[in-house]
DNA sequence: TATAGTCGGTTGCTTTTTGCAACTCACGTG
DNA sequence: CACGTGAGTTGCAAAAAGCAACCGACTATA
């Protein structure tokens, strides 16, 4: 389910840059390396995925920025945690950190929570419970 | 960079897979429904990567079982985070929470924290630096 | 002791998805 | 008016994925 609409080659890289506050499509291309009509592509079906939004900049071609919806911007977690691994495991060129808090400027981290212990969690102590899983035909 | 390994169709629900405990070519295979020539290649490929570890658990026809090294258990974060933002978004069939911590059996959650200011950071006040990049001319 | 069935693959061929180049359309610039 | 640019679309070639068949070494069945 969550991986038939991120799951291939483009859709993280491309909201990875949508977040950073690349808008247009021709920054997109220029940035990610992309071919035009996958671009293409990919951000109309992100678009009828609700997790981007098309906001003309100017009529007569209709031309517009693309921005993440609430359902984007909720992805951010994930692509914050992706981007760290990403440093921790491949650490060369391409600077470390890259998301900050506004208010204060300092790179982010990731952590997983327990809210019943109120304990940050290593991932050692985290087990799966796929109890309740009939069968589950296909993918996810 | 980190999504030449991890982006394409298979290797996060591979992955995902490995990390509720699936060990086994043939349950991975029904369990995700992919074909076993893809199956096959992807565990190789993640096992070039150093994410997955194969322990034969029979000689003769060597048989493996294949569990995540500890680079591949260092992804739990981003894949605990998806697997929260598909149950957030498309929440039908399929159990919502996966993944519990053991001690106290809860599930987990995955939150952004600013290390400086100690907070709970919500997506709102993210902001990037892409700053020191020079131009990127490829993937990432 | 045949006989069938499972597990973990590999090989070949077909279909789908990407990538690349060329073309379009509507501007804006000199 | 010719030229360049942003945002696409179209058509064709290349790469990746899917599907079916096969294989070798067991294991369970009759």
């Amino acid at each position: 389910m969550t991986l038939s609409v991120i799951g291939d080659r483009w859709s993280l890289l491309i909201l990875r840059d949508l977040f950073r506050g690349v808008r247009r499509f021709e920054e997109l291309r220029k940035d990610l390396g992309i071919a035009k009509n996958i671009l293409s592509d990919r951000l109309n079906k992100l678009h009828q995925a609700g997790i981007v939004e098309q906001q003309p900049y100017q009529a007569k071609p209709i031309r517009n920025e693309y921005f993440l919806t609430h359902k984007g911007r909720d992805l951010s977690p994930s692509l914050i945690a992706l981007m760290h691994w990403g440093d921790r495991w491949y650490a060369d060129g391409e600077p470390p950190t890259i998301l900050t808090h506004s208010p204060c400027d300092t790179a982010l981290e990731q952590i997983t929570h327990c809210p019943t212990c109120n304990v940050h969690v290593n991932t050692d102590q985290i087990s799966s419970r796929p109890g309740e899983r009939h069968h589950l035909p296909k993918s996810a």
